[in-house]
DNA sequence: CATTTAATCTCGCGA
DNA sequence: TCGCGAGGTTAAATG
């Protein structure tokens, strides 16, 4: 990884257009390519940068650029499309190149994915009688988080969010519909489930008889560490 | 800002959990105190971080730590939640600090508002006889993108998105429902307009009647400029 | 300040 | 490879 600070301007064109006055910034090319350009300030987000795959040549200043007190411009071309960054350097602080060697990678834990894993493994925090059918139940327009039986062997469709807004109601209203057309399947219910429901978001499921029920991970988790420890 | 080559070992504790394995890695700190964690890949998205305000406090490391080896520890604790970030570090390659100033910020051209006022402006590419009413008609679930008249006066709501999703279907079908209820707009008939429809999208709109329209930004941008150097 | 919506979104999974 | 959905989404605009 290369570590450039210099007083520069850039240009990037592509998707938009989009211009930096002149400044001193941090800019950092990795080692496939790609460059970012940080100021000292903002979140994680660069003011502008080049994804991979893409390449990154010097150029010599034209005139006018050289004029203006341009030393090295940078043109960072994206391999697949007409994306381009100009990157104008006027002054450069500090440049500085590392061997990082490549990165063993993040783990993580507590997305979507294990919340439903928990709730599919302890279906019967849903209710009495509760049966898991299966997880991602795939339909015409996408899988279904989890389908299940309630006590009464009707089929229910569980949608999973960790913040359940209207986009995650919407998605399971057209599941439900999609599936109540289905002889073999109907009638189906559904059941919106989150960390978190949003009022405009209960109010919605609510009002399309959709039961809303809020999971709790830690509970979920506990109850797994729990059941484990009887052994 | 403060640029550290360093090998570490990261934790994130808050909205999930997440690990790093020890590694070599640029450790970024802004002058706001968010901190940055970057490898030699990826894209601009540091494999870690911790968003401004928080505040970074160099702390020794505890007895376990420092028989692994662990030199020194970053604690980075945002103000207002429990996201917590942990840097254990167990080398350090390079450590700098720079005074950046303040950066004067990015100028962009080229996003949905932009493509909302040329199609405004160029109203009668969506048709022979089409008139503006006008942008951002406000109903009582929020503003219509552009609201017009087809060749036969007949009202006609237009949702513009970059890419066009399932999601702006539904917001585009929702104005709809609602505008046809009022007996003074009915009837009011849809266009989805994007310079990027995605199948599904496009199937989902024209099964409930609605036109599909794709936009190209540099035509319309084009029309301008030859309808400017008429004069 | 809360809410909504766009994003050069990025990232990962599955068909 | 492409499409789709989630994200510690982030970030900007708006009521």
């Amino acid at each position: 990884m290369r570590v450039v600070i210099a007083k520069c301007s850039v240009d990037y064109e592509g998707r938009l257009t989009a211009h930096l006055p002149l400044a001193t910034r941090l800019l950092m090319v990795k080692a496939d390519g790609s460059v970012l350009v940080h100021s000292d300030g903002g979140s994680y987000k660069p003011l502008n940068w080049m994804s991979p795959p893409c390449s990154m040549a010097e150029a010599v200043p034209d005139e006018d650029e050289a004029a203006d007190g341009v030393t090295l411009v940078w043109v960072v071309r994206h391999a697949k499309s007409d994306d381009a960054l100009r990157v104008r350097i006027h002054e450069v602080v500090s440049d500085a190149t590392y061997d990082l060697g490549v990165d063993p990678g993040l783990v993580k834990d507590g997305v979507e994915a294990h919340l439903q894993a928990l709730l599919a493994e302890h279906i019967h925090t849903l209710g009495d009688g509760y049966s898991l059918v299966r997880r991602e139940f795939m339909t015409a327009i996408g899988p279904v988080d989890i389908l299940c039986r309630d006590g009464d062997g009707v089929t229910v469709a569980v949608e999973i969010k960790r913040r359940g807004e209207i986009d995650g109601v919407e998605q399971l209203t057209r599941y439900l519909e999609l599936m109540n057309r289905d002889p073999h399947l109907a009638p189906v219910t559904g059941i919106f489930a989150a960390q978190q429901i949003k009022p405009q978001a209960r109010t919605l499921a609510e009002d399309r008889g959709i039961r809303c029920v809020v999971l709790d991970y830690d509970e979920l988790k506990g109850i797994d560490t729990s059941e484990h420890r009887l052994f």
